[in-house]
DNA sequence: CACAACTAAGTTGTGCACAACTAAATGCCG
DNA sequence: CGGCATTTAGTTGTGCACAACTTAGTTGTG
C-alpha cells in the first residue's frame, strides 16, 4: 500500500468515527429535548437512575469524564432541580450527587428512549451487541496505546 | 425483556460509543500534538492534501460540519499558516481554502500518523474495514432518523 | 428590470472535552 | 505529632459542535 493511500483510509476511518458519534448525538438530541436534557446530562442521569446517589469521582469514573466537565455539567442538573450536591460526611472532599424526586420522576419519560433509539439505528439486539463488543475493544486498546505513547 | 433493562443497555451502548470516539480522539491528540493539529483540523488537512483547494461549503459536505464549526477552525489553520482563505472570483459568496507551502508541506510529517493509529487500534485491516463498514451504516440510519424524527 | 427566494459564510451563545492549575481535606511516615 | 504527598472538586482557558441568526451575493420569476 503507498503513502497516500494510507492517509485516504485514515480519513475514511477517522471520518466515519467521528460521523458516527455525531450521528448517534443528533438523533439522542432531538429525542432528548423534550425531557430537557442534553445526552452527555443523560448519561450521568442513567447512572445515577441505576445506582442512585453517588459522588462525583465514581460518576466520573463510570463515564470517563473528569472533574473539569462533570462539575459544571452536574451543576446544571441541580440549577435544572434534578440533582442535589451535598458534602460528604465522612470525606468533606467528596461531593455526593442524589436524585432530587423530580429527577426521578423524569426516569419515567425517559423509559421510551432507549427503543426509539434502537430502532433509529435499524440494528437489532446481536448486531447492537456486537457493535458495542468490538468498540469497546477498540477503546480499551486505544486507551492503551495513549498510556504508553504519552509516557515517551 | 423489563424496562429497566432497556435503559441499562442504552447506558451501555451510548456509552460506548461515546466512550469509543473519545479514546479515538485522545490518541489522535498524543500524536497529532507534535504538527500543532487538533483532531478536527487534522480531518480538514486530510482532506485537503488529498483534493486540493475547496470552498469552504464542499468542505463541511464531506465533514459533515456547517460553517459555525469552520469557520473559525479554518481561520485557526490560516492563523497557524497552514492554509490561505480567498474568496472566489466567480461567486463572491465562496470562500476558497486552499494549502500553503508551509500546508502541503506538513503531509510529509503526518504520513506516519495512520499506521500508528492503525497499530494502537491492535485491529487488521478487514476489520478496520468491518467496522467503518458498520458505522457507516449506522450513521446512515441515524441521520435518516433523525431527519425524520426532526420533521414530526 | 425588480424583487423575492435562496445560498455561502460568518457571528453569537450554550454546552461538552480536556489540559493545567488551585484549594481544601485526608492519609501516611518519620 | 508534624509536615508532606495524595485525593477530590472546582476553576480557567482553548477548541469543537450545533442552533439560531446576520450579511452579502446570486438566482429565478413575474
Amino acid at each position: 500500500m503507498t503513502e497516500p493511500e494510507w492517509l485516504r483510509l485514515d480519513r475514511q476511518i477517522c471520518f466515519s468515527l467521528h460521523a458516527a458519534s455525531r450521528a448517534f448525538n443528533g438523533v439522542y438530541r432531538v429525542l432528548l429535548r423534550d425531557l430537557g436534557l442534553t445526552y452527555p446530562q443523560y448519561l450521568v442521569m442513567l447512572v445515577l437512575w441505576e445506582q442512585g446517589e453517588l459522588p462525583v469521582k465514581k460518576l466520573g469514573e463510570q463515564l470517563r469524564l473528569d472533574s473539569g466537565t462533570l462539575s459544571p455539567l452536574v451543576k446544571r442538573l441541580e440549577a435544572a432541580g434534578l440533582v442535589r450536591r451535598e458534602r460528604s460526611a465522612e470525606d468533606e472532599r467528596s461531593v455526593l450527587v442524589r436524585l432530587t424526586g423530580e429527577g426521578a420522576a423524569l426516569r419515567e419519560r425517559a423509559l421510551e428512549v432507549p427503543r426509539r433509539i434502537m430502532s433509529a439505528t435499524g440494528f437489532d439486539l446481536s448486531e447492537i451487541g456486537e457493535l458495542r463488543e468490538r468498540l469497546d475493544r477498540l477503546t480499551a486498546a486505544l486507551d492503551e496505546a495513549a498510556r504508553t505513547e504519552a509516557a515517551r
